[in-house]
DNA sequence: TGAATCAAGTTTGTCGATATTTTTGACGAT
DNA sequence: ATCGTCAAAAATATCGACAAACTTGATTCA
């Protein structure tokens, strides 16, 4: 009698509901880095039993979100400077490697759904109200799918997912850095840009202006890592 | 009382325990891909409750081992050829990358690890007995210590552990390959190559000895994906 | 014969309780 | 005061039991 809702929400099992809830309080930083996991305190707060909490808490140890250290219990993990830089340069790497194969395998269908996936990014609003520093959620997520989209034709899902996870835990740290820089990020029709050079064929300059996309998105979380990984660029 | 062995053996959690031996089982493929893997049935088979295999499960599942469906169990990943595929295209890509920017890096600690790592495994025989095709599992490990010798000064933690993940899971074809196939592979000194071209900062051989190292396992595992990732190279 | 239905059996997911380990905090010795 | 020791408290890891979901196989109807 938990599920004691009247709307129709069968989400799924508890340790699906402990895995999403977690999974989202720790990437928008409403679980602060570092931030000590215990399993009676988690246990009121969301109102499940252990083992949903403890398996979640697995995955997402095996994913790096949080660290387990046995006996000790689950800590969020830490986001410093370097570990971002570390990040930024997987990622620009990454993302480089993806996007140039997929434009290599470039089809239509792949084409139409990056152009929707723009199209849908440009109308929706970034933040919330006009004045308010808190990003607009629906946004993230078209933000998400465009660049997922961008990639969708890369020949090897283990490439794409790996940018995915990367995608994800960058995204934590702009939230970390909204709570303290309140900077309001202008791009001038970045990802315009970024889409026409993909659909036109133009690799050189698509990975190009990405991988300036991602530098200025780094400059503005305030981590100086432009040194970038040796031979990321063709 | 379940740890009755009068051996001092203080290896650690139960749920570390399931995990590790999971694990090994499915890469070395005494699991076979698609076997289910039923809580009751591993419960005996292991000797473990139920928390701590689900858990293990849990993990196992977020690295791609074990594919988990709500209510339906847990079940062994498949391994098929269009995976392998997608699998040494990432691997090419990735180890290019982590090379490059170890060498880029290098200094004389991580020579030195280098040549230890490949005295060691020039020493150890590959296989169990002359004429068995089972490999020697120190060989194994001497060789996966190898290959992360190579790339350990690369600037990003993500890369490198994206690496060491992709070459477990090649290494769990290899093993599938090694119950059909019964080939032997000489690889008359590509290690030493390798490690020569990456000690001396020969970037683009060292790549290159490394990419064709790859490609000739898969094809003695039979997989024929040549085509490789635009851009890999510099 | 073949498809659909339904009940029995099996398995998953979940909880509460408990043993073991770590942490805390008081106490006394240097 | 500082350090070390030890007991009390808290937290983790683990188990066994149970409810809900899925699977199986027998039975019925066309």
């Amino acid at each position: 009698m938990n599920k004691a809702s009247d709307t129709a929400e069968r989400v799924g099992t508890n340790i699906g509901e402990a895995y999403e809830r977690l999974r989202a309080d720790i990437v928008s930083a409403r679980l602060a880095p570092g931030t000590k996991l215990a399993i009676e305190a988690l246990k009121r707060q969301y109102e499940l039993g252990p083992s949903p909490l403890r398996e979640a808490l697995n995955r997402l140890a095996a994913e790096g979100w949080v660290e387990h250290k046995e006996q000790r219990g689950f800590h969020v993990v830490e986001a410093d400077e370097a570990r971002y830089a570390e990040l930024l340069k997987a990622r620009l790497w990454a993302d480089s490697a993806a996007l140039r194969d997929s434009i290599a395998h470039r089809d239509h269908q792949w084409e139409d759904r990056l152009v929707l996936a723009l199209h849908h990014l440009l109308k929706e609003p970034r933040f919330q109200t006009p004045d308010s520093f808190a990003e607009n959620p629906r946004w993230e997520q078209l933000h998400r799918a465009f660049h997922m989209a961008l990639i969708a034709r890369c020949s090897s899902s283990f490439i794409t997912e790996f940018c995915s996870h990367l995608y994800d835990h960058a995204h934590r740290y702009r939230q970390l850095a909204l709570a303290v820089n309140r900077g309001r990020r202008q791009e001038g029709g970045e990802h315009q840009a970024i889409a026409n050079a993909a659909i036109a064929g133009r690799t050189d300059e698509a990975v190009e202006l990405l991988t300036a996309h991602y530098r200025r998105t780094a400059q503005i979380i305030g981590v100086v890592a432009d040194e970038g990984l040796e031979g990321s660029k063709a």
